[in-house]
DNA sequence: GATATTACTGCAATCGATTGCAGCAGATTG
DNA sequence: CAATCTGCTGCAATCGATTGCAGTAATATC
């Protein structure tokens, strides 16, 4: 029915400029306005249940407070956490994150990317990263103020909040060792994103370590169907069946349990399986997925953190923030067969 | 470095006033404006990579081309195909998502609310409706354009998405009581949603309907925690124990897996669940979940059409669009012990 | 008692894009 | 040839909030 009530509104009914309310609404200045006034404009505003246009605040400041996030595939359930961390850090700022999914698809990813950037948000976190990133690379020579997490660049142009990828891999690879096995695999994610890449990296330096021959195999995208045929190649392959297997994140492991019981295969008995991520419901999983604990609402908190630093000033370099990873050992590995 | 172009640039470069510029961009102005002069202004938009300045837009024409979706639990899998639905109908209409997670928390839902409104949104999907729900009742006097999804209220103020619950409650009970099992029981939502609510009561009737005593515990959300407490309740109950379940959803029907567990019970064998949503990766769960389709995609997508068709003059009057939902049939259902 | 200081408050410009209205040139009509 | 019309473009107001600057009144200082 009525219109939202302006700041105008409020100065008339508390007989000021509307200069006065605002200044009187805002935290920052209101010492500028007398105690009295100050009460007459916030009981005013309280009773026309004024909120301010944002829009019109913005167009003012130049400050929309509001962080663009892209984020890769919002039904990989690792993403909901990061999201709620990245939110529980900005919401006690004031600021707002405005979420867009990009399928993995580069030309979604650019979509959404101007999209944001029509809509004046004042940063981004990017959970997109490829190692050679057109938009990363535009974004920062056009001087935008960027955080990425998870995935980072080859050349680390801003800040990347990650896990830390090699460890994690090498307590992956310590542990089938220890139960025992020998012949182990890799179910790579893409390489040209860092966390395929370095995980791939790791996986064969862990291995090597022990003196072993790793062997791996790369999917093309971090999805079970993937995995699935990563798995299937693998053991439909030439060499000598491997008996423990790290996967590049969970899905690839899911993908890799199915591959393994189209093949009349057991997880653990015959193979054991590693995941990545311990996404949630990892715990659930038939079996219960041994994996990689990622703390992603902690991963989302520090990339939203990092942000807000640089926009007050901070310097915005590519320094990396490592979280530590741990494994977690459940039902999917076990000694060789 | 540079500023981002704006409308004024680009009129210069071209040779223009503004004003032409601005009608030779907007396609459905374009017309108004003489061809070649729109060819040089579109000419000099693309050199100087002009993106138009959404909040100024916005305050002129208040219209912010922005949905608000307000949902009550992202980390529950059930939502983020719903907001790939959501998006996969807004986006081609020029429309952006801003989601907001309400944690299932009243205030934070207020507080969502508002910082949506502040930011002009012309829409909302909420997923988060209860039965009595003071914010939807609010939205309603205040004259917004609202979509429920999901979860409606007792009085229907706005159009309301929804699945069958009915049919599908009563589909999980048939299929229980084929399988041999005559003592069901229900792990309820919490009966001030109508999802809750719906679902109880359809579970009651068809139950009654066989000819047999419904049990019916109800949880106070919808979560793994809450589900197990409901299920140890009823296996300490003092009643014969079920070999039956049907639970509010998919998360219950988790957290009443576990319960069993710990019971030093098996389910299939000794007690039969299903579940409700088919969440992602239910398929997975240790037992794969028999649980009641839901088409989360087709749901969302279908609250954005009817939004859509609102804010383009449609009439909001209360309708209830229903979609059909499917039993499907996997590990964690069997005949009784 | 004159001047300097302090404490508020108001004026008006500004952010960038949209749009009703008016103006102007050239084409058309009678 | 005058009158009308058509097609295109420019002017200026507008959306709602912020903020540098100036103005006023009250108080402090000498």
């Amino acid at each position: 029915m009525d219109k939202p009530a302006t700041m105008s509104d409020v100065a008339r009914m508390a007989g000021v400029h509307k200069a006065t309310a605002s200044r009187a609404l805002n935290p920052m200045t209101s010492g500028q306005v007398n105690q009295a006034t100050a009460r007459r404009v916030l009981a005013a505003a309280k009773r026309l249940r004024y909120t301010p246009n944002t829009m019109a605040r913005s167009l003012r400041t130049s400050r929309s407070m509001t962080i663009g996030v892209l984020i890769p595939d919002l039904t990989n359930p690792l993403f909901p956490p990061v999201i709620r961390g990245i939110e529980s850090v900005l919401s006690p700022h004031g600021y707002t994150a405005l979420i867009a999914n990009t399928d993995n698809d580069e030309d979604l990813e650019a979509a959404g990317f101007e999209a944001m950037l029509a809509r004046q948000v004042d940063g981004f976190i990017l959970a997109t990263g490829r190692r050679e990133d057109r938009l990363v690379a535009a974004a920062h020579t056009r001087g935008l103020s960027v955080v990425l997490i998870n995935r980072g660049t080859d050349r680390p142009l801003f800040p990347l909040v990650t896990g830390d990828d090699s460890a994690g891999i090498a307590a992956a690879v310590e542990h089938l060792f220890n139960l025992g096995h020998r012949r182990l695999a890799h179910l790579a994610g893409p390489s040209d994103m860092t966390t395929g890449f370095v995980r791939g990296r790791a996986f064969r330096q862990s291995v090597a370590a022990h003196g072993l021959d790793p062997v791996v195999v790369a999917c093309d995208a971090y999805s079970v169907e993937s995995g699935r045929l990563g798995m299937d190649a693998l053991l439909d392959g030439p060499g000598a069946r491997p008996t423990g297997m790290v996967a590049g994140n969970d899905l690839i492991a899911i993908g890799a349990l199915h591959a393994i019981r189209a093949h009349a295969l057991r997880c653990p008995e015959d193979v054991s399986v590693v995941g990545f991520n311990d996404m949630p419901f990892a715990d659930e999983m038939q079996p219960p997925l041994t994996t990689i604990h990622v703390p992603h609402h902690e991963m989302g908190a520090e990339a939203a953190r990092i942000l807000l630093a640089e926009l007050d000033g901070a310097p915005a370099d590519g320094k990396t923030v490592t979280l530590p990873l741990r494994l977690v050992v459940r039902g999917s590995t076990a000694p060789p067969p």
